[in-house]
Formats: structure tokens, sequence, C-alpha cells
RNA sequence: GGAGAAAUGGCAGAGUGGUCGAAUGCGGCGGUCUUGAAAACCGUUGUUCCGUUAUCGCGGAACCGGGGGUUCGAAUCCCUCUUUCUCCGCCA
């Protein structure tokens, strides 16, 4: 969330920001301003009684001490009326503290100066384009029935065990997977992020620093036994390692990466997208966070860029990168940078990775802090990450793409990691 | 899952109702000494919020695992939750 402090000194600027995601954030930002003045009043007159009480405490123990037993039961007396003060106000205060939070959350992150207005996808900016489009034998099938064919992938049996949304790869596209998250997670290792195995069950704190919640809770699989909450992305456990810190000057940038399966519910989607592997309720993903200095997490958003974009070039899939435009952006981010797969068969772009700043939006909500170069005052850090990469599409478009009539090609860089270099009948 | 013990500053570890934001040691930072370093010695060293200030700063409030309570006053007493350790049970 942007800090009160902030939108207070930049009323205007927060307002006309958020007109490029298509918010609406006056009257919002209004009550903000106000509800922090009263909190601030209500912190000073309890402050000032809370200081009276303690200095009355102070008195009556140096009269016990002497002996003056009346005098002390006397000043007694004087603490009742100011001690029934300072309940009221706490409690007034606890419940502005508390409107102003519920406030807070409803603010979206502001878009960079550079994030393109809009509200469609169709308005997002083509950045670049690469790689080239395969030319596909007679007969080509999307994914879904090549999965069939070679019988590699099978979503019914996933249906058997668990439902929709969950399947079950076998043999060769079972390696295939496991290859490419150890490749991806190679390749980040070789980038400079230090590789982290995290848990994949977080409570509320975390789903909440990341910004999961409040607002999309109904995303997330809740486990209501032990109120935990099995993660959409690794970027949650991931950015939360820095809950509650203050880094180093010297130990920025973190860079981090690591694996895990992620779950979405995915409410409310239903139709043409979901086919095949197109959209699931669990899938792999390799993931890259980082917590950066405000000053240089720009240049990290175009580095973090470049690195996947890097990935996509090895494994040889035709892929395009869009600058989301305001309206497409998610609620939390500054500036991102989504990248699209070429899936040939389909003839469909598909999203595998997106690539944000999410600026101080995140650590603020996490106290996720640094100390400057002279350690002495403290500030804000910025936070980013990025597929790299989801897996469910990467291996839809390299069925598709790679299909031939022998079967289909595994790409060199991949080789390493697969006992296989086609995937035939 | 059952029984018991514990949770204090970056770390270790005192403190069982007032003078405690908290002894002491280690670490960190600054200095003296030294050609330099080490050692020794001296000084310094948390975070959040409110107020004030151009800034350094200054004044106040809060924080001893989380939440609540008793009391004029709580690190210290009570309740509750969480976590850790030991023993028992179960188990990959």
């Amino acid at each position: 969330m942007l800090s009160v402090r902030f939108i207070a000194e930049n009323r205007d600027l927060v307002i006309a920001r958020l007109k490029v995601k298509n918010f609406d954030s006056a009257g919002l930002v209004d009550r903000i301003i106000e509800a922090d003045l009263q909190r601030r009043k209500l912190k000073s007159r309890l402050d000032t009684g809370q200081a009276s009480v303690n200095k009355l405490s102070k008195e009556i123990g140096a009269l016990y001490k002497t002996g003056r037993k009346e005098e002390a039961d006397h000043a007694k007396d004087k603490t009742g009326k100011l001690k029934e003060d300072i309940r009221k106000l706490s409690a007034e205060l606890t419940a502005v503290d508390r409107l102003l939070r519920d406030l807070l959350v409803q603010v979206p992150n502001l878009p960079h100066e550079t994030v393109p207005a809009g509200m469609l996808p169709a308005e997002n900016e083509l950045v670049r384009e690469g790689g080239v489009k395969p030319v596909l034998p007679t007969g080509a099938m999307p994914h879904w029935d090549l999965a069939r064919k070679y019988d590699i992938i099978d979503f019914e049996l996933g249906n058997k065990i668990t439902g929709a949304g969950f399947p079950v790869y076998k043999g060769k596209a079972a390696r295939l997977q496991r290859s490419l998250i150890n490749f991806f997670l190679d390749e980040a290792v070789k980038a400079g992020y230090d590789e982290i195995l995290p848990p994949v069950l977080v409570n509320e704190d975390s789903a909440f620093g990341t910004g999961q919640l409040p607002d999309k809770e109904g995303q997330m699989y809740h486990v209501s036994e032990d109120n935990l909450y099995l993660i959409p992305t690794a970027e949650v456990p991931l950015t939360n390692l820095f809950r509650d810190q203050i880094i180093p000057f010297s130990e920025l940038p973190r860079k981090l990466t690591a694996y895990t399966p992620c779950f979405r519910r995915e409410a409310g989607s239903y139709g043409k997208d979901v086919r095949g592997l197109n959209r699931l309720h669990q899938f792999d993903k390799v993931e890259i966070v980082e917590v950066q200095h405000p000053d240089h997490s720009y240049e990290s958003l175009e580095a973090m860029t470049s690195y996947v974009e890097s990935l996509v070039v090895k494994l040889g899939l035709p892929y395009r990168i869009m600058l989301l435009c305001g309206g497409d952006m998610s609620f939390h981010a500054s500036k991102t940078y989504d990248f699209e797969v070429f899936s040939a068969a389909q003839g469909k772009w598909l999203e595998v990775s997106s690539v944000s700043n999410f600026e101080s939006y995140q650590a603020n909500r996490m106290m996720l802090r640094f100390r400057d170069e002279n350690g002495k005052k403290i500030y804000t850090a910025h936070t980013l990450n990025g597929s790299a990469l989801a897996l469910p599409r990467i291996m839809a478009a390299l069925l598709e793409n790679n299909q031939t009539e022998e079967g289909i090609k595994i790409p060199a860089a991949l080789l390493p990691y697969t006992d296989f270099e086609i995937i035939g009948p």
C-alpha cells in the first residue's frame, strides 16, 4: 500500500496517476487524509494523558517510599478521571487506525509514468517480438490432442484424482516438466539468484504482505482448520522472507529464486481459454524475486525482463513482450511486462511470465526496509518479481511448436536434462 | 496427541511490582595508541508513533513472543494464543 504520509503530501498527484489505472480515487484519498488527521489528533491527546498518569505514578511511588500514605492515596484518586479519558481515547484511536488501514488497502499502487493509459489488453504496448513462428506439418494438433496421442498428459486421470485443472503428467512429459524446472533454476542461479525452497502454505500475515489479502482472498485455496493459504505463486513466501526486516545497504539488491507448485482457484473463469494446459488450478513455476534500492528498481525491472527473455530465446519459442497499460495491470504493480509465447497449433499467444516492479507497495505492507549508505536513516525498499517461467504454457507451446511427423523434438537447451531427444509414439 | 519447562535488545544472558528501554559480555560504529594491523583502553550503539524543528536535534508515548486483564504503576502478577525445548505416544 501507499504510505499515508505520501498520500497526504501528494494528494493531487495520487489522484491523477490513478486515473491511468481507471481508478477514481478522489473520495477515497480525501477520506484517508481526514482519517489520518483524526488519528494524529487522538494520538497526541492520548500521549499527553498517558504522560500525566506516568508522572503521577512516579510521584505516588515516591510518596509511599517516604511513608506518606495519605498523600499517596489522594494522588491515586486523581488518576481515576485520567484513566477514564485514556480508555476512551485509545478505543477511538484503535477504531481510526482500523478505518485508516481499511481505506489504505483500497488504494491501488500508482502506475509508473511510462505506463500507457488504457483499459483493455488490446491497449498494451508491444515492446519487442522475437523468435520465429514455426511452419507446422499437415495434421498438426493442439497440445491436448498431442498429449493424448503420445499418452503423456492425462487430464481425465486428474479429474478422477482431484478434479478439473489438475492434470497428471506421465513418462516423458513428467520428465520434461522436471527438466524445465531444473533448467530454469540452474539458469537463475547462474544469473545471480539465490535458490530457495520455501513452504507452499503461508499464514495470513504473509498473504497480506504481498497483497493477496484482503482483496484476492477468493483466488487462494484456504485450509480453514489451520488458517493457512496455499500459495498462488512463490512470490508470496519469497518476498515475505524479508518481512519486518531492515536490510543493510551493502546487502542490496537481494535476489532470490524458487521453484514451487502454485495453486489458484480461478473462480469464475470458464470457457474456451481453459482448455488443456492453458489454465490450471495447480501448476509449476520458477519465480524470481528481488529487493532493491528505490534508485535502482527500474534498472532491475529491465534486467529481470532481459533475463526472462533469455529463457524463451534458449527454448526457441516465438515470443513477444508487452508493456501493460494501466487498466490491465494488477492492483499492486507500478509497471509490468508480460511475456507471451506463440502456441502455434492453437494459433494463440499465451502469457508465460509477468515481470513487475511493485516499488514500495508491498514493502510498506510488510515493513521491508533498508538502511542508507551511512547506516543512519531507514527507507522503504522496492520489491520486484517475475515468473521465470510458468511451466504449463511453455509445455503447451513446446509440444505444439516442435511437433513433427516423427514426434515432438526437444529443444537443445533441455537435452542435458531430458534423456531423450524426441517424444514419439 | 499427552506431560513438563521456556520465550528479554544483532547475539548471549541478568532482571520476579516503582528509580528498567532494561545490568553484563560479545558483536557493530567512532576514537586513542601503532608505519599498518591486532591487542588494550575510552566513547557510542534498537524500532514505531505523536509533537516541535530548515537540518543535527529536542520533548512525549509505546514496544521484554502475540492478544487481553489486575494495579496509581507490569519485563516482573493473572488469563489466553503462538512458538521452542525435554520426556512419552505416533509417524514419512
